[in-house]
DNA sequence: ATATTAATGCAAGTAGCTTGCATTAATATA
DNA sequence: TATATTAATGCAAGCTACTTGCATTAATAT
């Protein structure tokens, strides 16, 4: 995606095109997996400062642009969301590596549904595995 | 659970029975649902000070008294572990009740691994649903 | 009863995140 | 192209959930 995409996809969704603001979608594009807040600001060099990359990430978590993915440490991670379906994610315990996990059974919510007793609807759900990654299991045998 | 269980309990783990680690495993025991440590330091009125209900939380948890449950939200949730099996939760994103959601597909281990191209193994997953609550239903109708 | 040491209370510190506000820069308008 | 408007920004201060250090206390072992 170029720059003047991420522009014209800014501005679709009613932000200006700020320097900012395209280094940080830029970034994302940039991450195949999520990314922390850290990491993304570090990777915008400056171009916004801390409390701007928060307000910006929560600004594209509301229109649609991205997604705020939770692996349980406290810290919130962060994934660009067009064109790119709801998936799931498994952790290294070890040393962090993230891994998409493609695809999503359909029937997950619905038997949660059917399977509660106080609730009348289901919007989402966020399932995270964790594990160890090969690099991780041949260190810990050696 | 009676306090002699309690404290067999805790000395079965190789804590001291404490008035304190008491006051927490039967407040636990007392919740249907995971309860935030706010609200857990609310039942045990003092009997721990917040950074001892920080520690005996965590320390229960890598004894395998209790579970930690993560709920997307910045804090952590708790639930008595012991003889209740691995389940997930509904979460109500208008007013905050949780619902447990008994059961879990074997499966989702073995296909997320299968389908991993750099896991060798997956040791757990967390899944969490979002939805409306019946009252909130019915509120938001109104 | 006494000794040992896990557990505790209190205070200070940290990480991740939020908020207020004056200034800046992106866009709209002339 | 110049000017007006206001979204976006930088900076500072503040907040919440949580952690850590350490002297004291109380649960257990002897
Ligand atoms: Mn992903
Ligand atoms: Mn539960
Ligand atoms: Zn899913
Ligand atoms: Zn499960």
């Amino acid at each position: 995606m170029k720059t003047s995409d991420i522009t014209t996809l800014l501005r679709a969704k009613g932000f200006r095109a700020t320097q900012g603001k395209i280094a940080l979608i830029a970034a994302l594009l940039d991450s195949p997996s999520p990314e922390s807040i850290e990491t993304l600001a570090g990777k915008i060099k400056g171009a916004l400062d801390a409390a701007n990359v928060y307000r910006s990430l929560e600004s594209f978590v509301a229109a649609g642009l991205v997604r705020r993915i939770d692996l349980g440490n406290a810290k919130s991670y962060y994934e660009f969301a067009v064109d790119r379906k709801h998936h799931h994610h498994i952790v290294c315990t070890d040393c962090g590596r993230i891994e998409d996990v493609k695809g999503c059974s359909e029937a997950l919510d619905k038997t949660a549904l059917k399977a509660s007793t106080s609730f009348s609807a289901i919007q989402s759900h966020s399932l995270e595995f964790f594990g160890l990654c090969r690099p991780c299991t041949k260190k810990s045998v050696r």
